[in-house]
DNA sequence: CACTGTACGGAACTGGCGTTCCGTTTCAAG
DNA sequence: CTTGAAACGGAACGCCAGTTCCGTACAGTG
């Protein structure tokens, strides 16, 4: 798809590489507001070679995300399998929580405030896993019942928009996180207001309503 | 300090307001990138009219956020000496969180990513009522006893940061923030790492040390 | 009502961004 | 090795930001 000659040249093969990590390091530090400049002179090439594989800044920054996203999925994907999904919840918050620490540019698109075409596919298929995970640790009585997947990213979100997740050293974050993860038990839990009736959420129920009239007029 | 002559000329003072209220609005909407042609076409003044009062884009900014920890820093005040601390705290929260659904600006700055001075002095005195509060619900038992008033300003602040924050229509903070106060009651509340020693705590600390060597001697 | 200096708005300046152009260099097929 | 196409770097373009300048208009005093 982003090779029209079935085989790249190889120096332009290894520019695409140097920018997208390029590109990772600078909108790591500085999110969308990350310059092109900055990351040609980090990569090391000129600004027009960017363009050569990136039409536009907006495709840089989708590749980027996309990447994290894929990333953050495989990550979940693993974590369902885990033989205590509530540790492996706890693990994946934790590890992608420092991961934001030195990284702005993630937790500026989690949410949906960016909407690139491209990371909303990735963003669906991270959601997928996490709702796997939910349900396992809330049938493990471990999460509370009434959270969603995308309360868990919402949170994370919100771990890596507070501006104070920045300072490395005071590790803000972590008490942060341990809060939220308080909250998240089951232990105790109050139950939260209804969700919002998204286009995703409405199509899981309806998926559901199906089957359980289908094999309720088998049965 | 802001008023060399005195007394300000009447049509000056009158724009100076409209540019207040106008700044509030463009940089509530658009966070730190909002524009001062922006502002002035608002306000509607020319951009040379902001610069009368505020000589530079920081100053306006500062002048905002200002008068938004002002405000916070007043109704915590007030939620000190209500009956039930922890009903107070609640309130508090969701004021703050239902307020900055439509301002972008404060949550930036209410962390510690902006240092602006004057803001810093208000912040300062958020945090002293704040920490008052914090160990009004500490002793009634409804708050766990291990999160500081810097805590709380984090947590709004990440509630403010997260994107999603910002559709009104979804709601989602409402569920965020009712996570984060399960997460904050004394029952079921699992230990915080320990708090990072900023120079406030710091002060703080060595002054109640003073304070019980003193009643030692005395007594 | 005249007058003076303050405050005004819009044009002009500077700098950095995203993007495009073009002459030059470099890869790789024959 | 030759050679044509692909990819290169850096200069150039248009745009919009923050900030400053300057001729004009008006508020407040006598």
């Amino acid at each position: 798809m982003a090779t029209a000659p079935r085989t790249m040249r190889a120096d332009a093969a290894r520019n695409r590489e140097r920018v997208l990590a390029a590109a990772a390091a600078v909108f790591g530090q500085h999110g969308v507001d990350g310059s092109l400049p900055q990351v040609a002179e980090r990569a090391g090439v000129g600004v027009a070679t960017i363009y050569r594989s990136f039409p536009t800044k907006v495709d840089l920054l989708e590749a980027v995300v996309t990447e994290r996203f894929r990333a953050l999925a495989d990550r979940i994907t693993l974590a369902v399998a885990a033989p205590s999904p509530w540790e492996a919840l706890l693990d994946v918050l934790h590890a992608t929580a420092s991961a934001q620490v030195s990284d702005r540019v993630f937790g500026q698109v989690m949410g949906e405030a960016f909407n690139l075409p491209a990371v909303h596919a990735e963003r669906e298929r991270t959601l997928d896993a996490l709702q796997q995970l939910v349900e396992r640790a809330q049938q493990a009585g471990d999460l509370r019942p009434d959270v969603v997947a995308e309360d868990i990213l919402v949170l994370l979100a919100g771990l890596a928009g507070s501006p104070t997740a920045l300072d490395r050293r005071g590790r803000s974050w972590e008490r942060h996180l341990a809060v939220l993860v308080d909250g998240l038990r089951a232990e105790g839990a109050h139950p939260l207001p209804r969700p919002p009736l998204t286009r995703r959420r409405l199509e899981r129920l309806t998926a559901e309503l199906r089957g359980a009239l289908a094999s309720c007029r088998r049965g």
